[in-house]
DNA sequence: TCTTGTGAAGCGTTTCACAGCC
DNA sequence: GGCTGTGAAACGCTTCACAAGA
């Protein structure tokens, strides 16, 4: 399925409505409104029929939207209807807690594969995944591996990145504060919370 | 410092600008132009130009800017300029992992405090910081604390929320993947990493 | 000559208002 | 009557082109 002309911004938001699908769901509520989609989440009920609508429209006027029918539909937009595995580089503080995170599941994620430099970890299994050393890192297609997560330090972002690219992987979610360059055919994302936090100050009042 | 109508996207690139001239600073450099710190960064030279303007201007024509003078105008701007001391929430993978991360200082961050509902981790000592229960959480205007990191699960963030506000924080870091609800003197940001995650498989094209 | 700073144009997103359908 | 879907208006941000200044 490929769409005509969705904004970036739709694409960003419907993991967040994928998540208050989810609560809802949780609830024991078949159907939903708009506008109770929009209480779930603090966002405008316009703002969500209009994304909606970029897709053809996904609800029943005068009735509302199923909710079951609407998670599989914006799973089947965002490819989260097929069980997507990645592989995790670096197995320090922030991978670990990644590792752990149990909040991939339910968007169809597994964390397939875990790798590190560190000798001393290699071997170790933590949370049912075998920490490998960096060394094995290629070949990750052949184990129907797509993506990849970059929990190293930012000295070694850019050679983790060149690896993964290598093995295969087609999107890169990157820890490292750093950017990094891939070939355009690589989706990257990078989260960096130390520049979230940074401009949190900013929005505080002097005192 | 005020500054009249300044886009919040504008406010968003700071921090990025303060990462690139940080790395230009470590490579020994004193002055950068507007198109070597977009090359820093992968950004728009004339982005980088219009962002500054909005604060009336950085740099000097035909030369390009003083890096030790523009990072102490970024940071003023942001509030980096002063220390900001954060309490952290939740210490268990999640909020381990940002505490023991390396990236806080650079920018003018102390995890100055942690608290966790947790008995067993109560009194142990995490990166040079005691760890307090959480009925300890309070009365943190007093001790000089502003922020707050929530890394708690998601059925606990609201309280844990309120339990901020209450003891006087401004802003709130919410690694829990939901909405919180606060005062709206208080700034909230909330980093749900796997709703950036989930929309990497929409950038893959179908194998 | 080089690089900044900035009005104005261009563009994409948000918001609105209401027609369309249940 | 109620809620969705959507063209059109409003808005804000990005990009451009060039004047201003070192």
């Amino acid at each position: 399925m490929r769409y005509h002309r969705v904004p970036d911004e739709t694409i960003k938001r419907l993991p967040i409505y994928l998540r208050g699908l989810l609560l809802a769901a949780e609830e024991g509520r078949k159907r939903i409104s708009s506008q109770q989609l929009a209480e779930y989440l603090r966002l405008n009920p316009w703002q969500i029929r209009k994304d909606f609508s970029f897709f053809g429209g996904f609800g029943k006027r005068g009735v509302g939207y199923d909710i079951q029918q609407l998670t599989r539909q914006i799973k089947k937009i965002l490819r989260l209807d097929v069980v997507n595995r990645a592989a995790l580089v670096g197995i320090g503080n922030l991978g670990s807690a990644v590792l752990a995170y149990p909040g991939f599941g339910m968007y169809g994620f597994e964390i397939a594969a875990a790798f590190d430099s560190d000798p001393v970890k290699v071997g170790k299994e933590v949370n049912g995944v075998k920490i490998e050393g960096v060394s094995k890192l290629r070949r990750l297609k052949a184990r129907n591996i797509t993506l990849g997560i970059i929990a190293v330090p930012r000295q070694a972002a850019q050679e983790t990145a060149d690896a993964l690219v290598k093995a295969g992987v087609k999107g890169i979610l990157n820890f490292a504060p750093c950017h990094i360059t891939v070939p355009k055919r690589v989706k990257v994302i990078t989260i960096d919370f130390v520049m979230d936090l940074a401009r949190l100050p900013y929005y505080i009042p002097a005192s």
